[in-house]
DNA sequence: TTCAATTAGTTGCTACATCTACTATCTGAT
DNA sequence: ATCAGATAGTAGATGTAGCAACTAATTGAA
């Protein structure tokens, strides 16, 4: 059948998600957060005191990455990282006062975001998306 | 109304392509190549003596990344780049035997790739999904 | 209780992805 | 003909993404 470039949906699909990423990286840039950092620090504004294996089991990301991201979240002064006690093993991330603080700026961003790339789109059609994602997810486990 | 993070789209499109990206990485590994070095290698295997321009055009990314994705393929052997005559700015690439011979394996491979991800979901499906990515596209757009 | 297996986190490696700044070349207006 | 501005490519920097190999701490079974 010889597909061409453009009829891979795989391809289209990580076109988005690029375009996306750098979109909302743009959005973000004034307040010194990069998108995926940012999903660490709105995971920490929900619930405080969360371990990076904890974090990485949440994001579904290798625990290398939850690690550098939290470090470099740590030098930004957004986060202070604490061993756990009751297992010396385990890093508890704490967000720090200006870490806290900038909730109340980062969250609008993050939902007008939201907003900007869903317009138009109506619910039914957000859950076929979702259904459609998904289904692509399942059929290559395993 | 307070999103929660499952809720943002975005982010489970980002953490599909993850997925996808990661299934066709293993899948071309025995091939020595990697998921977008493959996608230069599509286009070459369809048109050789493309300029490195005219790849980042083509599949709309950065300069930068395609000159380090070429120099790779060149350092692995598969394409040789001549300076254009024409203008002697200009890179053009060049499919070596060894990558020519390449498109016999990975083509089956990208084909299978492609029908595993797509397995159970109809033409209609598909054209809807590539509907709402191109909107979500669109939406961002200037 | 002690030692092997497991677990949390880090370091090093490869591969994107994109920005800025740079060199070399080309083009066009004067 | 010449020089300013545009263009093709490279180098360096930052931020993902995930694998392999490592350390340190914990757990569980003999």
């Amino acid at each position: 059948m010889n597909l061409s470039f453009q009829d891979y949906i795989s391809i289209k699909l990580h076109q988005t998600d690029l375009k996306l990423t750098s979109y909302v990286k743009a959005q973000l840039q004034p307040y010194n957060l990069a998108p995926e950092q940012n999903l660490i620090m709105m995971l920490l504004w929900e619930k405080d005191g969360m371990t990076q294996n904890q974090l990485a089991h949440h994001l579904k990301k290798d625990k290398t990455n939850i690690a550098r991201m939290a470090s470099n979240l740590e030098k930004k002064g957004f986060i202070k990282r604490n061993f756990c006690t009751e297992d010396r093993r385990s890093l508890e991330l704490y967000l720090t006062e200006e870490g806290r603080e900038l909730k109340e700026q980062v969250v609008p961003v993050a939902e007008a975001f939201n907003d900007a790339v869903t317009e138009g789109i109506s619910k039914e059609e957000l859950q076929e998306l979702d259904r459609l994602l998904t289904k692509m997810q399942n059929n290559i486990e395993g």
